[in-house]
DNA sequence: ATGCTGACCGAGC
DNA sequence: CGCTCGGCCAGCA
């Protein structure tokens, strides 16, 4: 298994600390992708055979990926909070919660 | 080749 | 705060 672009940006995802949560774009912007569709078109085409946390990932807004991604947005949304996410109503508390990490 | 579609984002109104 | 729009680029029919 060659190190390409997805093992990347798995990597990456696997960083993310227990109660925080990261968006497509600082992805794409830490490993230099031209676009956050490629991030998403990374994550969804592979297999969850690893043991990446895409839960983790979401909209710049603070808003959950999709509706059939992870069984439901409730099933992500209550995952994330067991975890410690912040929720501000439907979307996740960004300014407390995003992986600082990553936001520069 | 070409024209959708999409696990996106920022600007603008 | 909410909605639209354009740009982005990899896959696929």
């Amino acid at each position: 298994m060659p190190n390409d672009l997805s093992t990347l940006v798995y990597e990456l995802v696997e960083k993310v600390p227990l109660g925080k949560v990261t968006t497509y774009g600082d992805i794409a912007r830490t490993l230099g992708l031209k676009t956050p569709r490629q991030v998403g078109w990374i994550l969804h085409r592979n297999p969850s055979q690893r043991k990446t946390p895409c839960h983790r990932v979401v909209f710049s807004d603070g808003r959950l990926s999709g509706q059939f991604a992870f069984g439901g947005r409730d099933a992500q949304r209550h995952w994330l909070e067991s975890e410690g996410v912040l929720f501000n109503g439907e979307k996740v508390d960004m300014k407390r919660s995003r992986w600082a990490e990553l936001s520069h």
